[in-house]
DNA sequence: GACTCTCTATCTAGTGATAGGTAGGCTACC
DNA sequence: GGTAGCCTACCTATCACTAGATAGAGAGTC
C-alpha cells in the first residue's frame, strides 16, 4: 500500500535476518519471499544492500539513543540505570536468540562499506558515551565503585555484554547473558 | 588423511579468511588463488566447504589445548598464567587484526552444520575449563580473588576478550583489546 | 465527467558474476 | 599399473542488480 509501510516491513524483516543470519548471510529474495513482494521491488527502496545497510544502522542507533534517553528520564540512580541496559541487551537475546546489530556488523566489518564501518563505530561510541556518564554519575554518588577511568570501565561493560551475547547465543542459553550481565553490575557495586 | 603441504596451505589461508572476512565470506575461488592451485583441487582435499570447517575448527581447537597446556608447564603462578592467556588474543588480533576462529564462526553460527556449531561450543569449553582450572588454582594459593564462581567468571573473561577484540577489530586498535585484558587481569588481583 | 500527465510502487524477465560442487583426464611416483 | 594430486571443463543454483512494462492514485485541464 503506503510506500513506508513496506519499506518498514523490509527494514523489520533485514533486521531480524541481520540480527539471527548475519548480513552476508541473507539474500534480497530471502527478504522479498518474507516480506511478500518481488526482490526487485526492494531495490526501489534500497538501490543497493549497502543502502539497505546503512538506514537498518542509522534507525538501530536512533532507536538505541533514545532507549538510553528514555532510562536517562526514568530510571533513578546509576545502578537501576545500569540495570535497564543489561535488560536491552536481554530482551534483545531473548526474542529468537538475536545477536545485537552492531555486534553482528562488527564481525563481517570487513566485507561492509567504509560508510558502514564508520557509523557502525559510531553506534558503539554512542553506547560508551552514554556509560561513561552513568559511570561518572554512579562514582560521583557513591552508588558505584570502579579503578579504571569511567570510559575505560564503559568499554569493558560493553565488551563484556557483547561477548557474552555472542557466546549465548551459541548455546542458545540466554542465561548466559544474564548471569554475565549481573556479575558485571556486582563487581561495580562492591 | 596425509598432512600434505597443499592440505596445509590451504587450512592456513582458510584460516586466515576465516578469521578476517568470515566463514560465509570467502569463496574455494579466494582460496585457491592464494594457495596457488584450482578451486577443484581444494575438494580432493576437503570434499565440501563444511568439511573444510571442520577440520579448521578443530586443529584451531588442538593449537589452543597444547597452547594452554605450554603455559601450565611453563608458567609460575595464576595471574602469570592468566597474563600469558591475554597474551594469545592479543597477538592473533595484532596479526593482522585478525579474529579468534571461535569468535568469528559463533556470529556465523546460524549458518552452520549441527556438527560444527558442536565442536564450537566445545571449543569455547576448552577456554571455559582451563580458565575456571587457573581461577581455583589462583583462589587458593591467594594470588587471585573474585566473588563469583571460578566458572562463572572464567566465562565473563572469555566473553569480555572476545567481545574486546570484536569491537577492537572494528576500530582497528588493539590496544582497546589490550587495555580491556589489563584491566581484567587488574580486578582478579585486587 | 472525461481526458491527459505524472508519480509511486510494484511486477516480469533477464543481466553477468559467482557460489559450491562434479566428471573425467593427465602426470609423476611407488 | 595403480594411485595421489592436480588439472580442464563444466554443472546447477543463486547472487545483487537492472530494464522496461504495468496498474493505480492524484492533480489539473477542458
Amino acid at each position: 500500500m503506503e510506500m513506508t509501510d513496506t519499506r518498514t516491513a523490509i527494514m523489520d524483516t533485514a533486521e531480524e535476518l541481520l540480527q539471527t543470519r548475519g548480513f552476508n548471510a541473507f539474500s534480497f529474495r530471502d527478504l522479498a519471499e518474507r516480506v511478500g513482494i518481488k526482490s526487485a521491488s526492494i531495490h526501489y527502496h534500497f538501490p543497493t544492500k549497502m543502502d539497505l545497510c546503512r538506514a537498518l544502522i542509522a534507525r538501530h542507533r536512533q532507536r538505541v539513543v533514545d532507549a538510553l534517553e528514555t532510562i536517562d528520564r526514568e530510571s533513578g540512580d546509576a545502578p537501576a540505570k545500569l540495570l535497564r541496559y543489561l535488560g536491552i541487551f536481554q530482551s534483545t537475546l531473548e526474542t529468537g536468540n538475536r545477536m545485537c546489530p552492531s555486534g553482528m556488523l562488527a564481525s563481517e566489518s570487513s566485507t561492509l562499506d567504509e560508510a558502514v564501518c564508520t557509523e557502525l563505530r559510531e553506534s558503539f561510541d554512542d553506547h560508551e558515551r552514554w556509560l561513561t556518564k552513568i559511570l561518572k554519575e554512579g562514582k560521583k554518588s557513591g552508588d558505584l565503585s570502579f579503578d579504571g577511568s569511567p570510559r575505560q570501565e564503559a568499554r569493558l561493560i560493553l565488551s563484556t555484554l557483547e561477548g557474552a551475547m555472542l557466546i549465548a547465543r551459541t548455546y542458545s542459553d540466554p542465561r548466559r547473558l544474564n548471569i554475565a550481565g549481573r556479575m558485571l553490575l556486582a563487581k561495580l557495586m562492591v
